[in-house]
DNA sequence: CGATTGGTTGAGCCCATTCAACGAATGTGG
DNA sequence: CCACATTCGTTGAATGGGCTCAACCAATCG
């Protein structure tokens, strides 16, 4: 048996509430089923999808964790984002029909693909996905205003602080623990995504540490003080 | 006759390629605009929506310019962007029903109104009109990577370059001299929006007028050097 | 085992900020 | 109409937060 593509079972997924089949009759998942094409494995380090690649499919992370990053030309990336069960990948590509990132998974991981141009059918069919689609994509939108708001007026332990508080809702919300973090990513993949040197999100880690807010061992993060960590951001 | 509120007529529209209408066959357009609602008037500084406000309606930007801008809690404010003719405000509440950010006129403004339930089912009968609307969305959501990939790896110089020239385009686009800006914007807008200080932007310009690549005189920039620009960015 | 990748920490530097003064333009009320 | 306040923009001097450069350690891999 191939384990590499299985087919992907939206009605009897336990984290459908968080992804597109969120808000949908059992009768209108089965549609989406029908429609939906086959699970992927995508190994640590693999991409998903290259930039400059056509634009055939949105992807479900289903389990694992992935990042998406452009490059500039010369050289330089930006992290935009990293992607954890329930949340859908390639959003940006619908506006070229080519991707405009990279995706890269950053643990073993699994997505559910599905072809843009059906699920556009589907969208047709089913007023219902069709809406919930649009606040997926003006959420996604939302989220990326966070993330300006971040580059854009905070200090760097209130960037880092942030991130955290962040990153344990989203486990909260899929019933992991929200203080005890495994962080998949790299310290320079928060970096970029914070706008911040490796160095500088290690130093902080460290402080954080220091100040009892966090205990810091590589990339396990136990928050210490979830309170504290939101008092940081907006003083000064 | 009451100037404030007249009916929008996309099909006469000069910027409909660059608006809603874009790619629709002209009964499409005239279906779409027996949807619009008024056209409204939103004078220099008021508002058309803020934070907290429920929403209805998307607007087009008809003719003016407009900034939207979220609110942190202690007051910090961040610029999100800078909205001129065709351009759609009001995306990102889609996600919540409600209005996360301010919209402001930087000018006197027109914006035709659309409901957005009534979008909704007009998307249902048209898919045409849903395949651009995705396209949109998606759109948005690339606009607001390149501001994290300036804002998490710009220097200052290169933001304010990336800045001038994104605004060149959009002005040629629209038949507009691409050299001659008129900023409808204060330095501190700006700031906002690269994440600089109202002195930082203020003495680049100065520095870019002494390298001869601009002639500015407050609020008048004109480009004299737009390859001199461009190299700026993505050197260091 | 050496090579590579990822992480921490230190010292010095620099770019953007802060604080401040000043000028120009605009608007307002007497 | 002028006096005054306010907003907007420019420029200078000093400061500091995050960067650069560098050394070092731990874990992993071939």
């Amino acid at each position: 048996m191939d384990f590499s593509e299985l087919k992907s079972v939206c009605g009897g997924c336990t984290i459908r509430e968080l992804c597109l089949p969120a808000g949908l009759s059992d009768q209108e998942v089965m549609l989406l089923d029908q429609h939906m094409s086959h699970r992927q494995v995508v190994k640590k380090g693999g991409s998903l999808y290259r930039t400059g690649d056509p634009f055939k499919s949105l992807y479900a992370v289903s389990t694992g964790f992935l990042k998406t990053s452009i490059l500039h030309e010369d050289g330089r990336a930006q992290v935009t984002g990293f992607q954890m069960a329930g949340e859908i990948v390639g959003l940006d590509a619908i506006s070229t029909d080519q991707h405009i990132c990279d995706a890269v998974a950053l643990v073993d991981s699994m997505v559910c693909e599905i072809t843009f141009d059906r699920f556009e059918e589907l969208g047709q069919l089913m007023s219902n996905l069709q809406h919930r689609f649009n606040k997926t994509l003006s959420r996604e939108i939302v989220r990326e205003q966070g993330v300006m708001l971040l580059l854009g007026s905070m200090r760097a332990e209130e960037r880092l602080a942030a991130f955290l508080g962040n990153l344990a809702n989203r486990f909260t919300e899929r019933k992991q623990s929200g203080s005890e973090l495994v962080l998949p990513m790299t310290r320079e993949d928060i970096g970029s995504y914070l706008g911040l040197k490796l160095e500088t999100v290690s130093r902080i880690l460290s402080r954080f540490h220091d100040l009892k807010l966090l205990e810091v061992r590589g990339r396990n993060v136990r928050i210490l003080d979830q309170i504290g960590l939101n008092q940081l951001i907006g003083e000064s």
